[in-house]
DNA sequence: TTAATATTTTAGACAAACCTAAAAAAAGTT
DNA sequence: AACTTTTTTTAGGTTTGTCTAAAATATTAA
């Protein structure tokens, strides 16, 4: 079965959407794709029609195994384009995702496998997330959000949440990336702000909301 | 300007199909495209109207300049790809074309930019054609068929007119491929076949179809 | 130069993916 | 529980790119 460019932005939007929910409501939907409630119950409908997603009228909606499937294979796409991009073409990771956007939709199979082959079978993205393998698997992955880092303890910053440029941009300007160590100075309890230490380079502080999109792992 | 996937097939399409002909045909456009003359029509009206190509009904169709830019766009990312696929990815010279029609239509400049630099500026594609550079330059070939080159003489395959599986797949087989020093050896004329020599292979005759279809130039 | 044939265009439809406005259902509030 | 607000769906349109069938134009042949 071959899939629509549309039809691929709904399963992955699906997809993404879903975190630990129990399933993804339309509005959400309409939101994350710059579209309308009423445009998602129909492409909804169809991908019902499809059986790649569980879907009952005002209930909300989950993807299937079917369509779980499938959309493993878009990230899967999408996460070794984002690597290509960084680290063979040199582009910034805030730069990435939006090419990447549309390279996942070229469907050929061969195509990923000798990709995924000529980049060294990669685990991980430039943003830190786990590359899906050509059976869907991926790396667990232990993502403490730097909010929840006790204070004075080294950590590695292993991934962010939000892919948006401008978040990128302020972690660039704050020299945070993947694989950067850093600790938690002090808390802030009137706003929630916090002072953070990169060794060898001045404290300063983030807010609460960057943190949060922040994910760091235990020094190993 | 951005361009639907569509526009840029049929302005691609125009321009392929142009040669040294004075203008396009619809029918031929219909064929090339696997579309019908109908609907070549309604399409051929929208470009006039974008103003990418000259068109008077009944009369056929040629691109000006502007279309022009556009089309040599569309072909150097095309064969980018091709070069990409076949270099970096050992993809085998008659399976880049397909993968390559898909990719074509990414229009990230900078991703082209990038690649092209990655590649290191390569002057030819996998099939011996030329890629324009970033202004739509590109080197001049002198392109003789087969046909017309005299006999023993020594002359060097630079490049193949139609990119068919089919003709590729002969090619591999009779161990032609862009770069191969041959000469003829022999002309047949009840049906125009001709004798090929590969220095040490031993003869073998191939149709004037063929023969037509394969360019080569003198050694240097 | 008229008739036959081939090519191209027009007219009217259709599917995919979107839209707005209104109706229906669910959730929140008093 | 009844009312209000929010969410979701339905109904009916629009645009893009396609189609078939019929009409118009151009080309070829007698």
């Amino acid at each position: 079965m071959n899939f629509s460019i549309s039809e691929e932005d709904y399963i992955k939007a699906i997809y993404h959407l879903k975190g630990d929910k129990l399933s993804v409501a339309t509005n959400d939907l309409a939101a994350e794709l710059h579209t309308r409630p009423a445009s998602v119950t129909d492409m909804l409908k169809k991908l019902a029609a499809k059986k790649l997603i569980h879907y009952q009228p005002y209930k909300g909606v989950m993807l299937n195994t079917e369509g779980r499937k499938i959309a493993l294979g878009i990230v899967r796409r999408h996460r070794l384009w984002e690597y290509f991009l960084a680290e063979k073409l040199n582009f910034s990771w805030n730069e990435v995702h939006e090419v990447a956007e549309q390279l996942e939709h070229i469907s050929s199979k061969k195509l990923i496998e000798k990709l995924d082959e000529y980049l060294g079978y990669p685990k991980f993205d430039p943003h830190g997330d786990p590359i899906p393998d050509h059976l869907g698997r991926m790396q667990a992955t232990d993502h403490l959000p730097l909010t929840e880092l006790p204070l004075d303890t080294p950590a590695v910053v292993n991934g962010v949440s939000d892919q948006s440029p401008e978040m990128l941009e302020l972690l660039r300007r704050r020299n945070i990336a993947i694989g950067t160590v850093l600790e938690v100075k002090k808390k802030f309890g009137f706003d929630h702000s916090m002072e953070i230490k990169i060794k060898d380079t001045p404290v300063f502080i983030i807010t609460e909301q960057l943190a949060q999109n922040i994910f760091v792992q235990y020094e190993s």
